[in-house]
DNA sequence: TCTCCCGTCGCCCTCTGCTGGACGATC
DNA sequence: AGATCGTCCAGCAGAGGGCGACGGGAGA
């Protein structure tokens, strides 16, 4: 960063001071200088912990807030803690003490522009950094309301790492750092609790320290913006840490608090994330920015880090260096090729439920399988109640608001929700090899399996109450069974004519057949006055003869051409012309094979039904009432 | 700082099973 | 003609397998 003039305000609410002072060394340390004294305590700071580590106010034996700037002098690198100072217009007595003072040449004095003295945190700090007066800099402080709005008299402190820059390079202190734009903000809350007795003390029992990314100005040369934002710092060593920094009178001699036997973990504001390793912190935290500097030069995709822009590029290329002894599959990374060979091969499954049986070669899978157990169904549905224990059911369940039907059958192009349903509708539907289930108490023969199931739980599954028979006093336990007794019931004709031998199956049938002995018919044409008895041949009498639009079927003799009115005429010739025709139409057509076998066939309903335009779907029966047709017939024919 | 290894997340898939409407057969 | 029942069929959800991708721990 290039020397700025800077702009000493007139009067500071503010001044830099060392850590670790007393407000009564006040004038001593000043005069010993920042370098000498951060230089002192240089090999207190580990190598990992030191850019984190607060030189803390522990040190002072009063309460005043202070502003301080420390510049470390590593040989590569550059640690800025700043400590600022948030003051009321009452603490205007502050002055009196040589708290709020000019800073002096010197001292590596943070300038705060007067107007800017109530705000929650300076937003530019005028750095003044040693070895050369003239040599001053300026940092902007961005922050977001919203991210930090402390309350007066809270103690901050900054620390702000500046790696790889020498100290001699006071030039060009912040201007190279920024391509390593990680610092470090640090707000303990035990101070604030003793600054502030009466704040709420954290909810974590933690230290909050504040993230700083440090960006180029384009607007100033000489200065860097630091973007702020919320992180807390877990004392894994919480009271006893919080005791020994208390101890007010050793503060000048200990390194800073946390800088010594003691474990910190980092934890990241923006995430859950924690780690004790600083460096694995930074790493993380830039996944919670745009960055992506490594460049896939065959598809411009950019990537956050080399390995992973490796990966990438081996997506290109094909390149999968681990390959599967055991088959051909081949993968980019070696973990792969080893969860691969666990489930294809070794069957491994070391994560294993504790409530069942159930082991899988991953813990996310176990994790997965025990929300069965549970009931846990972490993944709300926004439209209705519906919640999915995993993402993909809930997205598959959104299908059922947005209507999508993603799967689309190649033969006919009718559209499904799910993979499976579309699956088996080509197979049952377009496939050669149709599934069959076959029921194994009956032998019938069901599409699907979850069919046969319904199948068996209604007409295989024992009752524990005998079900009746509806004709006579037989019980049974299974539905089946019942159904296969009664059918036994079907052939007779349990309605018999008083008057003559006629017996039927059906009452309607009786009914009819009553008006032979009669003579009932009241049934009549209001064209021709002709009667009938029955309603089915007053409909076919008026489509003969009293529907002009009415043209009669006619069958063909596929082996003569030859054509015939009634269906039976048909058959009739066809034993002359074609039988060999007509014995592969009776094999392939068991409707066929019942107007052949049925009694009174040639004489019933083929011939009506011919007439009518009906086709004669079902075998009459020889219950033969006037006009050649049978009750049974008549009514079969007009459900048809 | 880089790299390897491993854990985890997320996505997609299949298999499975239940449900209810449609439709035909039967009563 | 209407009711009932069985089968067909699509819709939908539960459970689990498999793998690509990402991120963190640890060590070089």
């Amino acid at each position: 960063m290039a020397a700025a003039e800077v702009p000493v305000p007139s009067e500071h609410f503010t001044q830099i001071k060392e850590q670790n002072l007393k407000p009564g060394d006040l004038d001593e340390e000043k005069e010993e200088g920042g370098v000498q004294r951060m230089e002192a305590q240089e090999g207190a700071v580990e190598a990992e912990a030191a850019p984190c580590q607060l030189l803390d106010a522990a040190g002072l034996q009063n309460d005043q807030p202070e502003l301080s700037l420390w510049v470390p002098a590593e040989s590569d690198r550059r640690v800025l803690t700043l400590q600022t100072v948030h003051l009321t217009p009452q603490d205007v007595h502050l002055q009196g003490l040589g708290w709020l003072s000019v800073p002096r040449s010197g001292e590596f004095p943070v300038m705060i522009p007067q107007e800017e003295c109530f705000l929650p945190l300076p937003s530019v700090l005028w750095l003044q950094p040693e070895p050369q007066p003239d040599s001053q800099h300026c940092v902007t402080i961005s922050i977001p309301e919203e991210l930090y709005q402390p309350e007066p008299l809270e103690l901050m402190h900054f620390h702000l790492l500046q790696q790889s820059v020498p100290a001699a390079e006071q030039d060009q202190e912040l201007t190279p750092s920024l391509g390593e734009n990680a610092a470090l903000t640090k707000f303990e809350d035990d101070e604030k609790d003793r600054l502030l007795p009466e704040a709420e003390p954290d909810a974590k029992g933690g230290e909050r320290l504040l993230f700083v990314e440090v960006t180029r100005n384009d607007e100033g040369k000489d200065e860097a913006v630091l973007t702020i934002s919320h992180l807390s710092l877990q004392d894994q060593q919480g009271q006893a840490a919080s005791e020994q920094t208390s101890a007010p009178g050793a503060e000048t001699t200990k390194p800073p608090r946390g800088v010594r036997g003691k474990t910190r973990t980092f934890q990241c504001d923006a995430c859950p994330f924690t780690s004790s390793k600083f460096s694995t912190f930074t790493r993380h935290v830039k996944i919670h920015n745009d960055e992506r500097p490594h460049l896939c030069h065959l598809c411009l995709k950019a990537f956050r880090t080399v390995t992973l822009l490796r990966n990438h590029v081996n997506t290109h290329t094909g390149t999968r260096p681990y390959k599967c002894g055991d088959c051909d599959m081949a993968f980019v990374t070696s973990g792969e090729l080893v969860r691969h060979r666990r489930y294809k091969h070794t069957h491994e499954k070391p994560f294993k439920c504790s409530i069942c049986k159930y082991a899988s070669v991953e813990a996310s899978k176990l994790k997965r399988h025990i929300r069965s157990h549970t009931g846990e169904r972490p993944f709300q549905c926004c439209q209705c109640t519906y919640a999915s224990k995993d993402t993909y059911k809930l997205k598959r369940h959104m299908r059922t608001h947005s209507g999508e039907k993603p799967y689309e059958c190649p033969t006919c192009h009718a559209r499904f929700t799910q993979s499976g349903t579309m699956k088996i509708h080509v197979a049952q539907k377009h496939g050669e090899n149709v599934p069959r289930h076959e029921c194994p108490h009956c032998a019938t023969i069901i599409a699907r399996k979850s069919d046969l199931r319904v199948h068996l739980r209604n007409l295989h599954s024992p009752s524990p109450e005998e079900i009746k028979c509806r004709y006579c006093p037989a019980g049974f336990h299974e539905r089946y069974a019942l159904l296969q007794h009664q059918r036994t019931h079907k052939d007779e004709k349990k309605f018999k004519c008083k008057q003559c031998d006629y017996a039927c199956k059906q009452e309607r049938c009786l009914k009819a057949h009553m008006r032979i002995h009669t003579g009932e018919k009241p049934f009549s044409c209001l064209a021709c006055d002709k009667h009938f008895r029955q309603k089915q041949l007053l409909t076919v009498h008026l489509r003969k003869f009293h529907d002009p639009s009415f043209v009669p079927d006619e069958h063909l003799c596929l082996k003569c051409g030859k054509g015939f009115s009634r269906w039976s005429n048909l058959q009739r010739h066809r034993k002359k012309c074609d039988p060999e025709q007509l014995a592969a139409a009776r094999k392939g057509s068991s409707t066929e094979q019942a107007m052949e076998e049925g009694p009174g066939w040639d004489n019933g309903i083929a011939t009506q039904a011919s007439d009518t335009g009906k086709c004669p779907g079902k075998p009459a029966s020889s219950e033969n009432l006037d006009d050649g047709l049978t009750c049974e017939m008549i009514f079969n024919m007009m459900d048809k």
